[in-house]
DNA sequence: ATAATTAACTTGTATTTACAAGTAAAAATA
DNA sequence: TATTTTTACTTGTAAATACAAGTTAATTAT
């Protein structure tokens, strides 16, 4: 696993910062210190801040302006990168439930895998899971994820239930999302979905297949996800 | 409009690059030139060099490997930031085609718009635009755009029929896309999109509602989007 | 011949220094 | 008072330098 000798100061005030932003010492619309206060604060030279704060513009999380500073914009980003936006008015995490259907199980990959895969991915088969997510006890997502069975111990183990897959693996394994690609389509509900979602047949329905890069050169995340769009929109930024 | 007077260095050779991609200059896979030999081609120190490199792999053009160099990642992007993954092969520019349907007017700007509007977008009105777009002769995409009619001269005259809006932005007034935030929902396809993209009624239809940030600080793209993704997938980077 | 080591590359991180350019508030002017 | 100018801040661009760390291929030793 990718677990780094030294981790960059640069690396280490984006953490801060980030964690700041997360937890509201910051709030959207603040200005951050200063590129010279934050050398102070932290004992780096500018261009080492700078690319702590390149980093974090480039994440979403300010916006720099010449000459003025680095404006907080802290982005929606509950549910991995997507996320949900309601026609009720701004929903906390705490109306976001997790059921897991399928509890992680090692089993080999399906075949015509909707991604290509390589063959070390091949080899070492793949974790599987399924799980609903429910916004207000209305089931909003049906998500079918895999993971290449690479250097994850103990993971079919651990609790999925009210925390999110990243965040376990942020945690656990220092394995971060970096990026990734996905596929959507807007298809009609099969009896399965209908059923999970709680929605009448052939109703339209939000397909998401996406493959998620990680700081992992040959990890990847894949996920396959159903998305009842009825009450709310995935609202993502780009 | 923003109309740098001196463009700097490392965006000389970012576009440089990025040009030589998009041509196949360079091709995918293929190895750029270290950062050493690109700072004596073009008389740059590495710092330099390494910004432009560090934002060609920020837009996804390359993907840098400590020790290896930068390996070229040709991303399609012919469709704004969207593009179409489709079962068929890889499809060229050739095969897309789009014909306006309403031409660009100037207008006021609807009640009830899907974003929220600045006081000088409001008072300055908005130019309308509706477009379909063809893949093989069959129409995917309804497009319609909102673009807040300030400092465009003569836009409501240009040729809009096979060039893309942002090529024209970028060409003419020197308008860059820099990001946004999209809402993406599937719904059922109503008498006019339906005619539009000819499918039947009530099929899954893809809705996207964006709002695109430019290197104009006040200024803001909005589209509508209803993409048929029965043959095609909307396919995304992020 | 094979395996281990070394050398020569590559990009990553970091410091120091300098000036350009945008912003906003204070100061000087009309 | 209202306007303009100055000043002091902010971030942006750029150079020169140094060493760390990952990759690859050539060299060396087994």
């Amino acid at each position: 696993m990718v677990i780094p000798k030294t981790i960059p100061q640069y690396r280490k005030l984006y953490e801060i910062l980030r964690k700041h932003i997360s937890e509201g010492v910051y709030k959207e619309g603040d200005l951050l210190p200063s590129e010279n206060e934050l050398c102070q604060l932290y004992g780096m030279t500018r261009p080492t801040v700078r690319q702590s704060l390149s980093t974090l513009a480039n994440d979403g999380y300010i916006i720099k302006h010449q000459g003025k500073g680095s404006i907080v914009h802290h982005l929606p980003r509950e549910i991995g990168i997507l996320s949900v936006s309601g026609t009720t008015s701004a929903l906390g995490d705490r109306n976001l439930k997790t059921r897991i259907t399928v509890k992680p199980i090692l089993m080999k990959w399906p075949p015509d895998f909707m991604f290509p895969l390589t063959e070390l991915e091949k080899e070492s088969g793949c974790i599987y899971m399924e799980r609903v997510r429910y916004l207000d006890d209305v089931p909003i997502f049906y998500d079918i994820s895999f993971i290449a069975s690479i250097n994850l111990p103990r993971i079919t183990s651990r609790q999925f239930e009210n925390r999110s897959l990243f965040q376990i693996l942020r945690d656990h394994y220092h394995i971060e999302i970096k990026g990734g690609v996905q596929r959507i389509k807007a298809i009609p509900a099969n009896t399965k979905i209908s059923r999970l979602l709680q929605m009448k047949k052939e109703q339209p329905v939000l397909h998401l297949e996406r493959k998620l890069e990680t700081n992992n050169p040959g990890l990847f995340l894949y996920s396959s996800i159903f998305c009842n769009t009825e009450k709310y929109s995935i609202f993502g930024r780009f």
